[in-house]
DNA sequence: ATCATTTGACCGGG
DNA sequence: CCCGGTCAAATGAT
């Protein structure tokens, strides 16, 4: 009886499961293409095509839920407009900004932002298998982010002087303070998270010979 | 030999 | 300037 009490909860709630989906959407990915491709690689493509569509529809709903919603425009997509720090004197609030990393923000905040979506368009997706996505990457950098505890990568796709302009970025996510301490190992990407952003679009074309068995 | 990753330099925007 | 994204030479892998 009481559904929609709020549209905050609602979003929050849709927000965190289509997240939800996009995670296991990708392990799944992860699971399947590389074994698909050692039987047949035709098939192998078009499962990579369908996965990434599947995703692609995924975020554009994020994207539309959150940005063309009521008046709000948030920043879910990843741009560099996230450092922006509008009160000088909330401390708490840049420890905040600085906690809630580039992407994931909490979905119905005050915070109307301007959307610099111009030219780049960007999507961004947390997961825990951040390689094998269909594609191939090859690295072009490294960096070290402001007070982030680890390295973002720049990936660009392996056919850039062919084909395709299509570009991610990878940084694993903090893995720290008040996060449950599962394997005290010497940290694995066993339930470590990374946030993918991807830029650009994939113009690959099929039928390449990929030699695959790149996995971790 | 080729090709990918590494790593500091470089450069442009805020 | 600082920060972060890219380049490119050196290094590593195959």
């Amino acid at each position: 009886m009481d559904h929609s009490k709020n549209c905050d909860h609602g979003l929050a709630e849709i927000e965190a499961l289509l997240r939800r989906e996009q995670e296991l959407v990708t392990q799944l990915r992860a699971l399947i293409l590389p074994q698909l491709h050692n039987v047949d690689s035709g098939s192998a493509e078009l499962a990579a095509q369908l996965f990434d569509d599947v995703i692609g529809c995924s975020t554009s709903v994020v994207s539309k839920l959150f940005t063309a919603g009521s008046g709000a425009t948030i920043e879910l997509i990843d741009d560099k407009s996230l450092v922006r720090k509008k009160s000088p004197s909330t401390a708490a609030a840049a420890a905040i900004d600085d906690k809630m990393d580039e992407q994931a923000k909490p979905s119905c905040i005050v915070g109307r932002k301007r959307r610099r979506n111009d030219g780049k368009r960007s999507r961004s997706l947390v997961t825990n298998v951040p390689h094998y996505d269909g594609h191939q990457w090859r690295k072009y950098g490294q960096k070290n982010i402001n007070g982030r505890q680890h390295a973002r990568s720049y990936y660009r796709c392996t056919y850039t002087e062919r084909n395709c302009s299509a570009t991610k970025t990878v940084q694993q996510q903090d893995r720290d303070g008040g996060g449950s301490i599962y394997s005290a190992d010497a940290g694995e990407d066993q339930g470590a998270k990374y946030t993918v952003v991807y830029y650009g679009d994939h113009t690959c074309k099929a039928g390449d010979n990929i030699s695959n068995n790149i996995i971790d």
